[in-house]
DNA sequence: TTGCTACTGTGTATTTTTTACACTAAGTAA
DNA sequence: TTACTTAGTGTAAAAAATACACAGTAGCAA
């Protein structure tokens, strides 16, 4: 691997979506005195590694996410930086740092990223112990500055939800109305008139119903829609308000 | 002046508004051979500069600011990073870089940062010579990657204007229903009907009418606004959607 | 097999917002 | 005094947003 930029780091903001609650992604922190193996702290950050030399700020973004969640080609944007010298100003950062990355310049600048995964495909707790989904109006103990990283990244994707259509990225490929509204519903923190819900949608050329039903469910089966990037993209001109 | 961090810049496009057409101001590059004194290229970039150790990104863009239009107190706001380090590809570039910075890094992260200003108070030409406005609509040739810098800013600009009272920042303290409507037309490239304009502007409580006319003009003269903050920030809850 | 549970799916009337549109008023300059 | 230029104003029609209630169907349990 290239040697990494000491100044400048990446942080992923990884967001999923299940029964009806948006999660982020987190990945445990214990430091353990060294020589009595005792747990001198426990608590959470989000998913960061610096950029290496001649590497894209977004491919280093990509590398982070493909190594937490296994997945690449998933949605993500760019949505601060932050560049407070004194971003690192808790104990338990300066104990981490100075056990763990001795090296590492105090000036870190960090560029946040906001990125949207299909939760169902997955599964960070087989692949890497120390990662879980969190709910993101229950947070537990957070490192660094991650708490308000992860409260700007909501407020980016609240903004941008209401203007583009990305919250096709938190669902399965094919989803139901309900599930659609569901998520605008978390996200926002509004509830919405299914009646006038669907009705917008309907207007949507871009999501499409299948003939297809839901299965196994005890209860009527809704039918099922794909979202079409393809004729989002040859009919946004039309309507750009997403759905609130 | 403390050491500047090698591989972190900030760079900022300062917007300002004049007789109509949106500004953006520049600087002028100009290369010339050591032995000959020939022009090797002229060229314009936007104003930027490396962040120093220990100092904030955003104290960074303030003080570029600072240097180039003699101001601060001014409306600043982060909208992207660049980090592509392939970001200078020009050859202009590469000579300006070997002759004037040979020290510097290659791979340079820049946070852009977006700024509107009055421009009627800040006369950049007394100040330094090599700085000038340009209208955004016919900008010459521009070095590094400005091109996309300055069409992100504006994009930016565009989204944020429909959110947020920033547009105010461009005028003067006191302004007319015109000035404002032609900004926004300015801005958003479109025409909007002049007794809807106003209709919606007179819902605004924080768009103040003054007991004060325009002088000098040989036309009837306009009443004369201003926007309080104040006011807006205790009734933004209500009317989020500006203007258009 | 019957009934209970839980969620799906649908239309209309009302209110609110947006849009389109044209003439008079007031000052300067010739 | 006239011409020119921009300021200032209201209404009707169309479109969009809102509020609202009941029948349909699958699974499950008694």
């Amino acid at each position: 691997m290239k040697p990494f930029i000491n100044n400048i780091s990446v942080d992923c903001i990884i967001f999923g979506f299940d029964s009806g609650r948006l999660n982020v992604l987190l990945t445990k922190r214990e430091l353990e005195d060294e020589k009595t193996g005792n747990i001198i702290f426990t608590d959470y950050t989000v998913q960061g590694h610096h950029v290496l030399e001649g590497e894209h700020i977004d491919d280093a973004a990509r590398r982070v996410l493909k190594d937490k969640t296994g997945f690449d080609n998933i949605y993500l944007e760019q949505f601060h930086t932050f560049g407070d010298p004194g971003r690192i100003q808790h104990e338990r950062d300066k104990l981490w740092i100075s056990a763990k990355f001795p090296t590492v310049a105090a000036h870190v600048v960090s560029v946040g990223y906001c990125s949207l995964v299909d939760s169902t495909k997955v599964k960070p707790d087989t692949q890497h112990q120390f990662t879980s989904w969190w709910p993101v109006d229950k947070l537990p103990l957070l490192g660094y500055d991650h708490a308000e990283m992860i409260a700007r990244a909501l407020d980016f994707l609240r903004i941008k939800i209401q203007r583009e259509p990305v919250g096709f990225e938190l669902l399965p490929e094919k989803f139901t109305l309900s599930q659609l509204q569901n998520l605008y519903e978390a996200i926002l923190g509004v509830s919405l008139d299914r009646r006038n819900f669907r009705k917008k949608v309907g207007q949507m050329k871009f999501i499409i119903p299948l003939n297809e039903k839901q299965k196994g469910v005890a209860h009527k089966p809704a039918q099922v829609f794909i979202f079409s990037r393809d004729v989002y993209d040859r009919t946004k001109k039309e309507k750009l308000d997403i759905l609130v």
